[in-house]
RNA sequence: GGGGUUGUAGUUCAGUUGGUUAGAACGCCUGCCUGUCACGCAGGAGGCCGCGAGUUCGAGUCUCGUCAACCCCGCCA
């Protein structure tokens, strides 16, 4: 057994080059590959740092060093002691950045073996994700997650840099908190002290961070975990971090220009791509009309018309009476459209119905004439206005949905980006950034006939709709009616949006107890519960609390995107399935009994044997 | 909670109408090979066809259930 302290590295994998010829050096690294020529021997040794190639000559090598170096595997961890040669004529490898140098072993060690691994450690594996999650050690080897890695790293401490800069602190909040059971539900963790009592896991840092402006911390920042227990999604894990901070004195102008400061450090210094400052901002009633959704994708067009004035006295009834009650009917055209097959106009219908269309309505404008199923319904000289009206041109499709407002702009919503994604639409080296702004107070919920925060509880309503809040407990209008005072109360609630992701989101928030007691009441909840659960913060709100505002940004949305992948699985070290399980340390699991009695729990479902 | 796709060698996959001994590539093992870098050549080992029932003379293939991975809807203030 060799002493480590006699052959650890002297250099990295990916540093030596011409410049070290001649250097006497050791290395260290796992055996990234082996080509064994019959006497001469190849290995590429593999660490963070890159590829070093080490060739082995039998002729400079005593026998029982050759043969361990023979028995040297993919993934062992080895030592080398040897000298950099240039490699002969020839044999250069311009792909490999230490592809002009090779090192010339003189002595060679195994420090570790390795079984064979699952799957391959190479840039692209085509391994599954439930293997490389279960053997997470092997896969973050692999070149592409040891670059997101470093990426997300120094991405973070760009961030802490620039608000430090900015002149905030960073300031921890508590992972074991009160359970406060709006929104998502919580993870909670059993107390062993207070037997029967629970803390929740922190959905966000929110409450505490607004008790920090409360203290006086003027700017506040937090690169923290998030827990929510929800289902899973590509985009969404049990845990993920927020770039979390607050403000005080201060308006969301001022947040959004911190923001934006933050956002345009880290695309300079990790991307070398300049963003023009400030973002574009757009109401959240515009971003819903134009393009019918919340977190628009604006690197393509395609705005949807709206037509309901064309077709409101038309033959079709649909259409017609749709819009006498209310509703509306909007399209949206697909340049080229035109051509579309039967069955791809079908594919389309699916997507409509799937995110709730009864329908879908098209005008085809193919050289032959225009096609459409209702053009016996509606006449020409309405179709002609149609196509007027939404810009389609010969060769062109216009789909249209006849329904309630939210729902058409929904459908068409969802109809655009599949068509944006199907047909190429998006120029995916753009990076556009949205604020949208003044999102509704409340949420009208059908199945419970309640309303419900459309954000978040805490959000200041715009100064002119402070009053509707008030208004609305005499109006006649139930919940369900838009025109209700309480759902035209627009809150000062902003998302930042990113290439149609929603990246980060924010707003002013209450600052006096009255105000945010009547926004619980109108959510439901009478005094003693809101007391209950958010006694604390409005007890901090009676003892000065100032005016702020602040945002929270999703750092592994941001991570992923930059890095181009669609998962933020990829960005994260240890994720979890989309079933929550982690498969590398088999959690959650079942624990001893006596775990539990000291808990004071009880299980009411029988264990797995 | 609902819908979809998938599950066969260590890995990625193929497997006909239900029919003899379930194949390929890569990886692994052995041998040969002194300038390879996707090294090459020759040979070899390796299978609870996710799991459990059922239909059938006979199931990788058909049916039902179940588990898991991924995707979508609900959900995610």
């Amino acid at each position: 057994m060799v002493n480590y302290s006699e052959v650890k590295r002297t250099h990295t994998c990916g540093q030596l080059r011409s410049e070290d010829i001649g250097t006497e050096v050791r290395l260290n690294g796992w055996v990234n590959s082996y080509r064994n020529l019959g006497g001469l021997f190849f290995i590429d040794l593999r660490d963070r740092y890159g590829l070093t190639q080490v060739v082995i000559n039998p002729e400079s090598f005593d026998s029982e060093m050759l043969a361990e170096a023979n028995r040297a595997r993919h993934e062992f961890v080895v030592a080398i002691v040897g000298r950099v040669q240039a490699r002969p004529d020839g044999t250069v490898n311009d792909k490999m950045d230490t592809g002009h140098i090779e090192v010339n072993a003189t002595a060679f060690y195994i420090l570790s073996e390795s079984k064979t691994p699952p799957f391959e450690i190479e840039e692209e594996t085509n391994a599954s994700e439930k293997l490389r999650f279960e053997y997470r050690y092997l896969d973050l080897r692999r070149k592409p997650l040891q670059d997101r890695i470093r990426f997300r790293h120094e991405a973070t401490l760009c961030v802490r840099n620039s608000l430090t800069k900015l002149g905030f602190y960073e300031i921890e909040t508590p992972l074991l908190i009160r359970s406060t059971p709006e929104g998502a539900r919580d993870y909670v963790v059993p107390s062993r002290v207070q037997p029967g009592k629970f803390y929740a896991l922190p959905q966000s840092p929110q409450l505490f961070k607004q008790i920090l402006m409360c203290s006086g911390f003027d700017k506040y920042f937090q690169i923290a975990r998030c827990l929510r227990d929800e289902d899973l999604r590509s985009d969404r894990q049990p845990e993920h971090t927020q770039i979390d901070l607050e403000m005080s004195f201060a308006t969301p102008p001022d947040v959004w220009a911190v923001a934006e400061q933050v956002m345009a450090d880290l695309f300079k210094t990790m991307l070398d791509v300049d963003l023009v400052t400030p973002f574009p901002r757009v109401e959240y009633s515009e971003a819903i009309r134009r393009w019918g959704s919340d977190k628009p994708d604006l690197r393509f067009g395609m705005e949807l018309v709206d037509l309901s004035d064309i077709v409101s006295d038309c033959d079709f009834k649909v259409f017609a009476d749709n819009v006498q009650s209310g509703g509306v009917v909007k399209g949206i055209v697909l340049e080229g459209g035109g051509k579309l097959s039967r069955k791809q106009i079908d594919l389309l219908t699916d997507v409509a119905k799937a995110n709730g269309a009864g329908g879908l309505a098209y005008i085809l404008r193919a050289e032959a004439g225009d096609k459409s199923p209702i053009l016996k319904f509606i006449g020409e000289t309405v179709k002609d206005k149609l196509c007027d009206a939404s810009g389609a041109k010969q060769g062109d499709a216009l789909f249209i949905i006849s329904d309630k407002r939210e729902k058409t702009e929904h459908i068409l919503g969802q109809l655009r980006l599949h068509l944006g994604r199907e047909h190429n639409l998006i120029d995916q080296s753009k990076w556009v950034f949205l604020w949208v702004t003044n999102f509704p107070m409340f949420e009208y919920s059908e199945d419970s006939d309640t309303l419900q925060a459309a954000h978040n509880i805490v959000s200041h309503p715009m100064e002119e709709d402070v009053t509707l809040l008030y208004e609305g407990e005499k109006s006649d209008l139930p919940l369900s009616d838009p025109d209700h005072p309480y759902r035209r109360a627009r809150a000062q609630q902003y998302d930042l949006v990113l290439n149609g992701w929603e990246m980060a989101s924010g707003g002013q928030r209450i600052n006096r107890r009255d105000l945010q007691e009547k926004v619980l009441e109108i959510l439901g909840m009478d005094q003693k519960r809101a007391d209950a659960m958010f006694g604390f913060l409005l007890r901090a709100l009676e003892y000065g609390a100032p005016p702020h505002v602040g945002v929270a940004a999703g750092l592994d949305r941001i991570i992923a995107l930059m890095t181009g992948t669609e998962s933020i699985r990829d960005v994260i070290a240890f994720p979890k399935t989309t079933n929550a399980l982690s498969l590398m340390d088999g959690s959650p699991t079942y624990i001893d009994e006596t775990q539990l009695k000291e808990l004071g729990l009880s299980l009411n479902q029988e264990k797995e044997a």
